[in-house]
RNA sequence: GCCUCAUUAGCUCAGUUGGUUAGAGCGGCGGACUGUUAAUCCGUAGGUCCAAGGUUCAAGUCCUUGAUGAGGCGCCA
């Protein structure tokens, strides 16, 4: 007989049919009631063992953690935690688990436990709704895409230039590192390489959904993007997923439509489409919140949060407006930021960050227009503007509560002659990176784009605290372990 | 890379001012019960108090160094 998934079961009124369901055991009650999970959703099925008349050999098989088949009549429940359960009339165990061995257990554990057996926290309840949500998640960034007539572009991993300026890459090479063939100038030969060239793993799609959204209209990248920064805090990966639209004909306004309108849609199907792996979140969350003094926990749910941001538009602003802004703030007058603000042009540091979006405004704020010099060169020089200190870029970023930065985009700089003025003045390398002036050369025309990181998406969305739990298998500085 | 905090049973945690034999809950094991919802009840085993060195009559507790983990900052998505 054919498997049913729990998923399916629990969609279906009881029929008095025999089923076969298969799973793992998250409890066996009373000799008699196993609760049983098979991953197609957060909900157990009610197992019910008749154990007067079972092989007490196998019945002592039925442990937590256990891979087990049930097959019997699909029923309405005598019980009242449940509609309907399983009637078994044939137990198989597929494979037993030692309680004495098994590193988890059916209680709670800490997260930072867990993630030390990475490879089993799927099997808890936490770690099974956050990956059923980060796989809706990812569904629904694709569905938005299509829907909206982008083509997926997959830009590759491995990159030659290293001119992206995102950030220290990983290099990539088939030379030995115990021999390094070198140079006559005693420089590393290169040549002998597997690319004939010095290679790295990528550190943004971007330069190349650029290439295709110049042909394509509207393209869209998603893939692993790498980082060998240093960084040690629960906001950065070494190896992470990154989303990058890219939109011909698209300015800094359709940028952030764009930006805004994707993150309420795909924060939209989660809220309909994963109520009860959210509600699993949502209650982590809150005992979570209680360990917290009073004043730093939060006054909305999970669930609340999410609305929010899919019922409330986002605060557009400019970096000049939030400097003044910061200026005039309270903790700055009393000399409460760590790094006060005293004039325009430098960066915004976390703490600035903060308080516009969870203390001035209170949801996700779009600043833009930041100072030229603290961004990147291929972001889009705006036109000289008396009012403001310097010169601005078309450049935006979208900060989320909590998160911090969760999308950073532009619109790029079209125009050849200015593009190359600004690669000079940053000391970027034509040569390297011609290919992507061939673009500015033939049929150049304004356009916009973003990156939005999917683990500070999920970390957003399913409450966690630390972005290490929100992908498998985290690579983070001194760890690579799976 | 910098700063702060933590490390006690398989897990989650207590452990007073430095003072005799380091405790609890869950989990394990043995038993009872049998329509349970983290089932319940009775019994039971389980510890190199992260490591090394030091102070002291006496160290889980104080000091130094190291390891590991967490949080904050910087870099950013």
């Amino acid at each position: 007989m054919k498997r049913i998934k729990i998923a399916e079961i629990l969609r279906t009124e009881p029929v008095n049919s025999e089923v076969v369901v298969k799973g793992w055991v998250k409890a066996f009650r009373n000799n008699q009631f196993i609760a049983l999970n098979d991953g197609s959703c957060a909900q157990n099925l009610q197992v019910v063992v008749d154990f007067e008349n079972t092989d007490p050999g196998l019945i002592e098989r039925i442990k937590f953690g256990a891979a087990i088949g049930a097959r019997g009549l699909l029923v309405e429940s005598q019980g009242k935690g449940q509609t309907v359960e399983v009637k078994a009339a044939e137990i198989t165990v597929y494979g037993d688990c030692n309680p004495e061995e098994f590193p988890l257990q059916p209680k709670k554990q800490t997260l930072e436990y867990l993630r030390e057996i990475a490879h089993l926290r799927f099997r808890t309840n936490t770690f099974g709704a956050l990956f059923r949500v980060r796989h809706a998640l990812a569904f629904a960034i694709h569905k938005f895409f299509n829907d909206r007539g982008f083509c997926y572009l997959h830009t590759p991993v491995i990159t030659a230039s290293d001119a992206e300026g995102a950030g220290e890459m990983f290099r990539v090479t088939t030379l030995p590192l115990e021999n390094v063939p070198l140079t006559e100038r005693g420089e590393i030969d290169f040549s002998l390489d597997f690319f004939e060239r010095p290679t790295n793993l990528t550190v943004s799609g971007q330069l190349e959904a650029e290439l295709g959204a110049l042909a394509l209209g509207e393209v869209y990248t998603f893939g692993p993007t790498f980082r060998a920064e240093n960084s040690n805090t629960t906001r950065h990966l070494a190896e992470f997923w990154m989303i990058e639209p890219e939109v011909a004909f698209a300015d800094l306004g359709d940028n952030m439509d764009l930006a805004e309108a994707m993150l309420q849609s795909v924060i939209g199907y989660v809220l309909e489409h994963c109520a009860a792996d959210l509600k699993i979140l949502e209650d982590r969350l809150i005992e979570e919140e209680k360990t917290k003094p009073q004043d730093q926990r939060s006054d909305m749910s999970l669930t609340e949060k999410l609305r929010f941001v899919v019922d409330n538009s986002f605060e557009r602003l400019t970096y000049t407006e939030a400097i003044d802004i910061l200026k005039n703030s309270n903790p700055n007058k009393k000399g409460k930021f760590q790094y006060p603000i005293d004039g325009w042009g430098a960066d915004l540091q976390s703490e600035h960050e903060r308080y516009l979006v969870e203390k001035h405004f209170k949801k996700p704020v779009i600043l833009t227009n930041y100072p030229a010099a603290i961004k990147a060169f291929y972001m889009r020089r705006d036109e000289p503007n008396e009012s403001v200190p310097g010169p601005t870029v078309s450049a935006m970023d979208i900060l989320f509560p909590g998160i911090g930065e969760i999308v950073g985009g532009s619109q790029r700089e079209e125009r050849l002659e200015v593009l190359q003025q600004k690669m000079q003045e940053m000391h970027i390398p034509e040569k390297e990176l011609y290919w992507y002036l061939d673009t500015r050369r033939f049929g150049t025309c304004p356009h916009a784009g973003f990156g939005l990181g999917f683990e500070r998406l999920v970390l957003f969305v399913s409450g966690m605290g630390n972005i290490r739990d929100v992908i498998a298998f985290p690579r983070y500085p001194g760890s690579a372990e799976f």
